[in-house]
DNA sequence: AGCGCAGTTTAGTCATAGCTAATTCCGATC
DNA sequence: GATCGGAATTAGCTATGACTAAACTGCGCT
């Protein structure tokens, strides 16, 4: 039986996915970092923290911040599901670029319906990644977690291939486009400058030295 | 340059939108009717008038109604564009029905950017009728308006072939898709009865009573 | 242990969009 | 031309979700 993420509000919902974000990055959720995330005031936040506590999706502790509950998750899952499935479809079946997808899944993710979700799902021979690499849940909201090793984490001379990007800013996604850094590209680290300073890869576009702080948000298998 | 119902709130949206159908079938666009229309109360109505008039969207008088003005009719229009569009898009590349697409149309069109609207168009390549045999505004928001015959004109003796059937009524589509009468299929009219009576027709599927008032709604070419 | 500040929460508003109950208007009828 | 009834509007509430300003907590530091 499927949790209905569909009878929440879609700013619950904007909520829920945000704090699960956060969740997985290992942030504590607390009132700030969620008013951040969200763009939104502090009372904000905190004015959806208890109405999402108090529709049992979220445990909340005053002062302290708030952790999703079983049911939380599920809704959270739901969406993200949603979102990915259509980043996938937008990039497959309509040619959006990289660049591009988020935004657009963005908008519609709210108003997919299930059938059309499964349909979707079908019609791409239910995909298991997002064009960024992240991982879609199946239909049972089951996400396997990958959180495997960064760019930043490769040693001199070591090779990989770039599995998953960050998918929020449109600007950084044409940058790593142009770096030749997108999911499945050959990458080899050339030089790790010490003190976290920049590294060095090379791609089929070239060589070109990232900072540190970005080849550790570039995941690599 | 392209009136942007983008920045109206989705209420706004439908709202014009069932303006704009009530202003197409000739019908004066009351609070009630618009109330009716909408599922909502007369005082709802009356508010959301109000303020389409204060954003100069249509034009009101007080205990007589509204009017779209200009503006107000291609923010319509460009609600519609995407409701016809996704439809025809639903049905095309996602092979859903007649009877699910106006539905999940409904759900997605308010979350259409223009990019992608213009995107779909182009797969599609400018389609000018949705899957129910209505109209596709153009980019340039124009709308061909051919109230042409419908199946209650017909002769007894007279063939043609469907050009429209009615899109709201899942129950209705499937009903009429059980009859053969579905856009491009071939009728026959048999016998019309008098004092508005049953239209017998025949269709691939066979011949079949329908009622007068069913007819008028199933525009022929 | 106490003080202070950063971070949280409360208090009080605003806008949207819905509702019911009460009132007002318009036109049709007598 | 007064009246009556139905349609329309006003008045007053509710919920969501945002905001600012003010008050409160708790933790770290002395």
């Amino acid at each position: 039986m499927r949790t209905r993420p569909r009878e929440l509000t879609v700013a619950a919902q904007d909520y829920l996915k945000a704090i699960h974000a956060l969740e997985d990055e290992g942030v504590r959720v607390t009132t700030s970092a969620l008013a951040e995330r969200m763009s939104v005031s502090a009372p904000s936040a905190t004015a959806m923290a208890k109405r999402l506590a108090g529709l049992g999706l979220v445990e909340r502790t005053p002062y302290r911040g708030v952790a999703l509950t079983e049911t939380g998750r599920a809704c959270a899952l739901e969406v993200i599901r949603h979102h990915r499935l259509l980043e996938r479809y937008l990039a497959d079946r309509l040619g959006l670029t990289l660049d591009e997808v988020h935004a657009e899944a963005e908008l519609l993710e709210h108003a997919l319906s299930e059938e059309l979700e499964a349909r979707i799902d079908a019609e791409l021979g239910y995909p298991t990644h997002d064009p960024h690499g992240d991982p879609i849940p199946d239909a049972e909201l089951k996400l396997d977690a990958e959180r495997g090793r960064t760019l930043s984490d490769l040693d001199e001379g070591e090779r990989a291939a770039v599995s998953r990007v960050p998918d929020g800013d449109p600007g950084l996604l044409r940058y790593l486009a142009e770096l030749g850094l997108v999911p499945e590209a050959e990458v080899e680290v050339l030089r790790r400058a010490p003190y976290g300073g920049p590294v060095t890869v090379r791609t089929v576009v070239g060589e070109h030295a990232i900072s540190r702080e970005l080849a550790g948000r570039i995941a690599v298998a």
